[in-house]
DNA sequence: TTGCTCCTCACGTCACGTGAGGTGGC
DNA sequence: TTGCTCCTCACGTCACGTGAGGTGGC
């Protein structure tokens, strides 16, 4: 007669440490043992067990389970709280798998999120860049330079410059430093909606240049540094 | 110059304590440091945590990531297992939301799954003994059993033999037997899907019964208990 | 001096799982 | 005797979190 630990935990779907777990945390009863030491379970205890396994599937810890004490029912709000972090939860593998999608789909590189696969064509520099910033702006910010990655095609000034010679001398720097001016002001021009991405970024604007900045410096040589000190000096004229 | 390790962290959208970790786990490289000892992050560091970001909470386990290496493309059979337990996850978490509601619904009892809660009449001991039984059967047989419970009214013999004193004498136990024997005969023409439901169960008819039987020894008392030997002894005539 | 940040190291948490070392039942 | 089950106890796992105790920067 009576059930062994292991016929218990078989019955109630689960496992013998799971039960002995349950003992030791004094969430689970200890039923009256054989001579030889055996425990000896009954229906109380199965129907305890049950009860402690479906809550915790339902996601409750177990203080939680040993709080709640055995007979009381559940209280209403615990479970509305719970559902409501089912809910999220839910919600967070559904991205998860939208993102896993978007991976599969373009084998996109591994140092940037899923959406902009777009981006592949780009410098691994221009792309860090790209992580960087995005971890600065708002979702919509990042929306607004998502889709201007898509579009643009730099100009020629811009391949020279992620090629510039750490080297470089003072002429070639100042003279791309002109070109490069001139296209960043057309583009400026023609995609106004960046500068408010930035603007609208929840550290603003000018943390948002800090931090591009530090960034920079870790990225770019000396040459390409002082091109860029040049183009934006050159900015204000 | 170069990020402090909460800056890197906060760029992160993770803790301190979390990229120490993936330093100790050899995950993450340690940057150089300053006289003071500080650490100094820059944004290759910032990349290759946010690789490692966005994978565990993908649900790569740490050690896997470990292995991948940090250059190395996803593996597409990694990521297509990985879609699968995000599906089941998905799942899971539905099923427990259905529970949750059933139980908000109908503040059923606690000893019972939420499906059952039209067994709320029940007796206790009777509720005890559907749970054993419930571990036993198929997910159809349940479903057989379930819709049993809701039609089935008892006979007035079995409120009698719930509250049978463990004392009883003799003739109050035969008589109630007879009466008992005529009733389950009743029940198990008109519902022989009953049966069908212990025939299917996983573990064969005979487990189920033999099951039973211990929960009974331990929920009734001894006049019960020989009021039930007395059905079964009488069934055969 | 005060408050804030950074550092290391050890231990804690959560819900069990693993394994050692030993005994009982058939 | 053999193989299988049961027992206890200590430690491991996973991905960090907590807290102690100390130092540096403004």
């Amino acid at each position: 007669m009576a059930w062994s630990t292991r016929q218990l935990a078989e019955l109630a779907g689960t496992t013998v440490k799971t039960v002995r777990h349950y003992h030791k945390l004094g969430l689970l009863e200890e039923p009256e043992r054989g001579t030889n030491g055996y425990k000896h379970y009954g229906v109380a205890h199965l129907t305890s067990l049950l009860r402690i396994r479906r809550l915790t599937e339902l996601g409750v810890p177990l203080a939680q389970i040993a709080e709640m004490g055995d007979a009381a029912p559940y209280p209403e709000e615990t479970l509305r709280l719970l559902d409501l972090e089912l809910a999220a939860g839910i919600e967070r593998l559904q991205r998860a798998r939208q993102e896993l999608a978007l991976i599969l789909e373009n084998a996109s590189p591994t140092d940037l999120p899923a959406a902009w696969a777009s981006a592949g064509e780009m410098s691994a520099t221009d792309r860090a860049l790209l992580v960087v910033q995005s971890r600065l702006l708002s979702p919509a910010g990042i929306e607004t330079w998502r889709r201007f990655v898509t579009e643009y095609r730099p100009d020629e000034s811009v391949g020279e410059f992620d090629r510039l010679d750490a080297e470089a001398d003072e002429v070639t720097r100042r003279e791309l430093a002109e070109r490069l001016r001139a296209h960043f002001d057309e583009v400026r021009l023609k995609y106004p909606e960046l500068r408010d991405a930035r603007e609208s970024a929840p550290g603003g604007a000018r943390e948002v240049a800090r931090t591009i900045g530090l960034a920079m410096e870790d990225l770019y040589n000396p040459a390409q540094l002082d091109v860029l000190e040049m183009v934006r000096a050159g900015r204000g004229r």
